[in-house]
DNA sequence: GAGTGGTCTAGACCACTGT
DNA sequence: CAGTGGTCTAGACCACTCC
């Protein structure tokens, strides 16, 4: 054979991708290792592990050490969703973006919310909810709650001018999150606030961050009938 | 200043994150560059690189030859969900899985259909529409689109007992997909076959699948009422 | 025990881009 | 032009895990 001579991990990622996708390594088979796949592209081990990694990353592949790389039988893909920052997302469609505060108090929060942010029996938080309109229609509906326990200082903002989903990305770093996506029946609160029909089906992205072991903020993020949350594999 | 004496990317990777979550080095600002950061913490340049960019993929720095690494002012952060097969999910779930056909046919796929699949104009399409049971009631309603010119022989196959899900992840290979996740109101069809309330609020997952230029498969994934999607930051 | 992937190192050159 | 990140190399050692 003659040498193939792949000099970056992107042409070494590509001819593997084409190995796998052709069907000439199949689904469960087991590929040649880093050395030997080094030596037929005529590059450093290196090179070749890091076009292997970025494909295991994606899910195509599946590697343990001593037992080898194989092709995954059943490829659980993985896409990469962004999170947008509201304001931006409306101003890159070249909307007019406002922001609206509904309501601002400190209160007990309800159990749910309690366990979901894992906080201890009876203190309060922060409720905030606010709307994001785009060329002045509802387009988003935000219902948070924030662990004043962690973030003292939120006590002193009022949300008059800047959003809390902007003031607590600039503030309250966090080191992880959940993430979940449902969908809601408009009730009657939301139809008033969102102007859209009694009824109608409106997806809604719930968040929790988390600083370490502390819960930061808890948020609900209700959209505007039909909207669509892009991504991509 | 005494040696850090970082030696693994993780370890790089976590010291850096904690400079930025601590707001030592604040949004916006200016960080120094690899070769003084591999100094201070006493490790090769790939080392610091290899942390960075992870740092940098995950939405929390930018980076631009020549001008540097800056903390992001408004970090995009990327979550990563796994497109799940649906029999895995239900099974680890230790629930019961079934699967049923409801229908299979070749039909002229209406026109939003052909605009998502790039498809021309007037050819036909296999339209499979089927129920992913778990413990016996409706999970999911897949309903699908195939383009029968990229993949003939799936014309040969009854979906009888294997889901258009498996059998595409097993034979045909694509190279990106996009996704959308909305709300569906509950129509009588759907009430009918998903067996829940007229007008519930349902999520819905909705995936292209794309091999070149050539569109795959279009499915629409409607979940049982209540149903949530995960996925972490 | 031995084979595989995971990572580190030191040095090098390249690609991009701000000034 | 010069400074920065992006990548490649060759070699080395380690960590894990299958046999």
């Amino acid at each position: 054979m003659t040498a193939l001579a792949l000099n970056t991990w992107q042409e070494v990622r590509d001819e593997l991708l084409g190995r796998i996708n052709s069907r000439r390594w199949k689904p469960g088979e087991l590929i040649p290792n880093e050395a030997d796949l080094a030596e037929e592209f005529g590059c450093a081990r290196t090179t070749v592990n890091r076009a292997l990694r970025e494909i295991a990353e994606s899910g195509l592949l599946e590697r343990r050490r001593k037992a080898g790389t194989r092709v995954a039988l059943f490829p659980v893909r993985k896409a990469t969703f962004s999170i947008p920052i509201i304001r931006q997302e409306i101003e890159d469609r070249n909307e007019k973006y406002a922001y609206v505060l509904v309501s601002r108090s400190l209160e007990t929060p309800p159990a749910s919310v309690r366990a979901q942010m894992a906080l201890p029996g009876k203190g309060k938080a922060l409720h905030i909810v606010a709307l994001h309109l785009a060329n002045a229609t509802p387009y988003v509906c935000e219902d948070r709650w924030v662990n004043v326990d962690a973030i003292p200082e939120v006590l002193d903002i009022d949300f008059d001018q800047i959003s809390a989903n902007e003031w607590l990305i600039a503030h309250a770093p966090f080191t992880r999150g959940d993430i979940s996506f449902s969908a809601v029946k408009c009730d009657e609160e939301l139809a008033g606030r969102m102007n859209t029909v009694l009824g109608d089906a409106l997806p809604i992205l719930s968040r929790t961050t988390w600083n370490g072991e502390t819960a930061i903020t808890l948020v609900d993020l209700t959209f505007r009938a039909g909207h669509r949350l892009h991504t991509s594999l």
